[in-house]
DNA sequence: CGCAGCAGGTTCAGTAATCAAACTGTCGAG
DNA sequence: CTCGACAGTTTGATTACTGAACCTGCTGCG
C-alpha cells in the first residue's frame, strides 16, 4: 500500500495517520504548541533538513492542521500557525509525551513539566469517558460498526477477517 | 539527524516518536488493541510489506511494547500481545482515532463505535487534568524545566532559542 | 514415502524518500 | 555595495521501502 493510499482506507485511524503519521510531523507539531512558528526556528530546533521541513509544513499547511499568516511585509514572511483543527491535536500530543515521560524518561526525571492555569497545579493529562468521566482502559471498552462500516477489514475480527475465518474453523472442526 | 539520534534526544516526545512515530507502527497498534495478535492477520489486514511487518514487529519486541507469546508448539508459533507499556500506549491510539473521527470522516459518519463497559454508553475520548479533572485546552497550559531539562533546545522558547534572542533582540530594540 | 499446504518469516532488485550542502531571491542596515 | 536574515529550492549521494519470490519447519493426506 502506498502512503497516500492510506488517506482513502475506510479507518479514522488510517485516514489521521495518513496526515500525522510521521515522526518529522509529530514533532513540528509539538514544536507548535510550544509557540514556534518560523521556518527557521523549526529547522533549528528540531535538527530537521530545509526540504523536508519545508514539505511537512506544506502538507500540514494543505490539510488545514496549519494556515500560513503573514507577520510583516516588505519582505513578506510568514509564521505557521495552528488552526482549530490543529488545536485539537492537543490530546494526541500530550498522549505521546505522557508516554515519553513513563516510559522513556531516564533517571533524572522528566525533561519538561506542564501546568494546568485552571488549578495551578503539573498534571498529567488522563483519558476518560465522555459519557461517565472514568478513565478509560483498554480492556473495558469494545467496538462495533458504526454508520460508515463498510469494509470489513479494520473491523476488530469481523465476520470475514483472516482471525474470524480462523475462529469459524477452529469451531467447526471441534 | 537520524532516526536512531531521536531516541537520545532530551525530550519525551522525541524518545517516544522514535519508537511509535511512523505510520505502519501506529497502525500495527491499532489492530493490535483490536485483538489482531498474528503476523499473517496483521499482513492481511494492513496490506504491510512481510519484510517491514517483521521491522516493525522486531522493533515494538526489542522496546517491550510487545511479547512474542508460543500459542502452540510443534511447530513451534508465537503471536504477539501488548505488554503494559503497549496497554498504556491506548489514550494515544483513542485520541488519534477521535481525531480522525472528527477531522476526517466521510459524510456517512464514522466507521467504528467505541462502546465503555463500564458506562455501556458510546463514547468519545476526553483528555482531562490528573489534578482538577478539568478537560485540557492548549491555551490553559504552559510548560516549564523539569528536573531532567538540560539542552535549550526543546524548551519552549528558553533563554537561548533562536525565538527568544528575537524577542530579546526586539525587545532591546524598543 | 512424496508432496501439498500453512505460518512466519528472509532475500533481492528496483523505486521512492531523505540527507547534507550549496544556491536563490528579497529586503533592510551600514 | 556588501552583509546578513529569512524562507525556501536545487542537487547528487545515501538510505528506506516496495513487491515478488524464496526459504524453513512442521502437519496431514494418499
Amino acid at each position: 500500500m502506498r502512503w497516500n493510499e492510506l488517506s482513502e482506507e475506510n479507518c479514522s485511524m488510517a485516514r489521521a495517520v495518513s496526515v500525522i503519521g510521521d515522526r518529522w510531523t509529530l514533532l513540528i507539531l509539538r514544536d507548535c504548541f510550544l509557540r514556534v512558528r518560523r521556518f527557521e526556528d523549526f529547522q533549528e530546533r528540531l535538527g530537521i533538513t530545509r526540504p523536508i521541513l519545508a514539505s511537512r509544513l506544506k502538507k500540514l499547511v494543505d490539510e488545514f492542521v496549519l494556515v500560513k499568516v503573514p507577520y510583516q511585509k516588505r519582505p513578506l514572511r510568514y509564521e505557521y500557525r495552528l488552526t482549530q483543527k490543529g488545536l485539537d491535536l492537543y490530546p494526541i500530543v500530550m498522549a505521546i509525551v505522557h508516554w515519553g515521560d513513563v516510559y522513556m524518561a531516564d533517571k533524572k526525571g522528566r525533561p519538561l513539566l506542564h501546568t494546568h492555569d485552571l488549578c495551578g497545579k503539573d498534571f498529567d493529562p488522563v483519558m476518560v469517558c465522555s459519557e461517565c468521566g472514568e478513565p478509560l482502559v483498554p480492556r473495558q471498552t469494545h467496538v462495533h460498526p458504526g454508520p460508515a462500516a463498510t469494509s470489513s477489514r479494520h473491523l476488530p475480527l469481523g465476520m470475514d477477517s483472516p482471525g474470524a475465518r480462523r475462529i469459524v474453523k477452529e469451531k467447526a472442526a471441534s
